[in-house]
RNA sequence: GGAGAGAUGUCUGAGUGGUCGAAAGAGCACGCCUGGAAAGUGUGUAUACAUCAAAAGUGUAUCGAGGGUUCGAAUCCCUCUCUCUCCGCCA
């Protein structure tokens, strides 16, 4: 959520950048203006009446103490018109205060000055590209056969006892799972990313305080018992471990990592794209978390940015950087990084990461603060990046490692999977 | 799920209608003291919004949340949420 004052502020540029993330209803920067004044009014009109009823109430209270009952009832008979300015006014800056609240949450955050303009996935910038894309033989086969052939992993068990999008790992299909979570965490705190291990179901306000809400309310799993969404991301409920936290400065930057399963509805997804381990109603991710000094933040992006990369390069697989354009970026990110993996025999690059600066946007949302040099408070930077999703690795390395002796484990697994080939 | 108790600042904890944004202690910050430290000692130590060019200052709101009674609510009433204890169930 962007706040109000930088609105008010700065009205020009922020147009201008919205321009950039193709928003569509630019005339809210407007309305939220003129909604802002009249609450500003409101808040003045308020307060001074308020003032003037306090004042009253304690003059009648010394009166009383003094003895001088009539004056006391002169004063008290004064105060009915306060109490009813007092309550129209306060209703009136509800109304306002929760219609600026509405238009506010729909204005998604500022992207970089370095954010390419464009409205699809085409229009990404290609930042660089790197590894070498592995000439598979003429019989290669795609991730779900060979999933099928070695009998990692059962899509049609997970049909029947769940639904499509749940497969469920089977024999070394299930310890390579365990195996790369475990090899994502331990780089992760390699990196200084302490654990942590977290709920799966969040609250209201949780999911309020990243973004997922409202804007994304279809999404997430709901569990209405309970009123619990099921986390689409670790993100949720790691970066929410510090909302309402004023930090001190040297505490910055805080480095959390967490593996947790991930539910997404992803719904009307259909189609070959979404075939085997291309997109999935639930799959493991290891994210890291950064709270950040303004100032650090876009350093600290790159840091992240240059962390994935190094998982991706050990395990051996060609990837790509993107810097999402306007249009593809996230609602509340302002500037997005995506990690593609090339998967030999689809042909196609597969997003395993997306490496977010969120700066204040969460922050605002989740009053997520810490003290600066000056005493002063001040909103902190929010930063989060998969480190890496499992599914689309999984598919990428049993599809490029294939061979016919069978699909060959990259060496760094090697200690986690304990045995080097799935054969 | 049933019964009872409770929710106050960073923490402990006082406060049952006015002088309470809130005692006291601890913690923390800064100073004094010290060769240095500890002890001792002094001062300071919530957040949001509004006002202001800005700071200072001032005003308003906030003692789990929301509503009510009252001239006036941390304190009384109602609703909700959460925590703790006991019982039940249970990985």
């Amino acid at each position: 959520m962007l706040q109000v004052s930088y609105i008010r502020d700065n009205r020009e540029q922020v147009l201008e950048r919205l321009a950039v993330k193709n928003f569509k209803q630019p005339e809210l920067v407007d309305e939220i203006i003129e909604i802002d004044n009249n609450r500003r009014q409101t808040q003045t009109l308020l307060d001074n009446v308020s003032a003037e009823a306090n004042a009253a109430a304690k003059q009648v209270g010394e009166l009383m103490r003094a003895g001088k009952k009539e004056e006391a009832e002169v004063v008290k008979s004064k105060t009915g018109a306060w109490k009813e300015e007092i309550k129209t006014l306060g209703e009136a800056l509800a109304v306002l205060e929760n219609s600026l609240y509405e238009k506010l949450v729909l204005l998604p955050n500022l992207p970089h000055a370095s954010v390419p303009k464009g409205l699809t996935p085409e229009e990404n910038e290609v930042v660089l590209e790197s590894g070498q894309k592995p000439q598979l033989a003429e019989n290669a086969l795609p991730h779900w056969e060979l999933a099928a052939k070695y009998n990692l992993i059962d899509f049609e068990l997970g049909v029947k006892i769940t639904g499509a999008g749940f497969p469920v790992y089977k024999n070394k299909g299930a310890k390579l799972q365990r195996a790369l979570i475990n090899f994502f965490i331990d780089e992760a705190e390699k990196a200084g990313y302490s654990e942590v291990s977290v709920p799966l179901m969040v609250n209201e306000a949780s999911g309020f305080g990243t973004s997922q809400l409202p804007d994304k309310e279809g999404q997430m799993y709901f569990v209405g018992l309970d009123n619990l969404y099921l986390i689409p991301t670790a993100e949720v409920p790691i970066t929410n471990l510090y909302r309402d936290v004023i930090l001190k400065e040297n505490e910055l930057p805080v480095k959390n990592c967490g593996h947790t399963p991930c539910f997404r509805r992803e719904a009307g997804s259909y189609g070959a794209h979404v075939r085997g381990l291309n997109r999935l109603h639930q799959f493991d991710k290891v994210e890291i978390v950064q709270v950040a000094h303004p100032d650090e933040s876009y350093n600290i992006l790159e840091e992240m940015s240059a962390h994935v990369q190094e998982l991706l390069q050990k395990l051996g697989l060609p990837y790509r950087v993107l810097r999402l354009c306007g249009g593809d970026m996230g609602f509340g990110s302002a500037l997005t990084y995506d990690m593609e993996t090339w998967s030999a025999a689809q042909q196609r690059w597969l997003e395993v990461s997306s490496v977010s600066n969120f700066e204040t946007f969460q922050s605002n949302r989740l009053k997520l603060r810490f003290r600066n040099a000056d005493g002063k408070i001040q909103l902190a930077h929010t930063l989060n990046g998969s480190a890496l999703a499992l599914p689309r690795i999984v598919a990428t390395l049993l599809e490029n490692n294939q061979t016919e002796k069978g699909i060959k484990v990259p060496e760094v697994l090697v200690p986690y999977t304990k045995f080097e080939w799935i054969d």
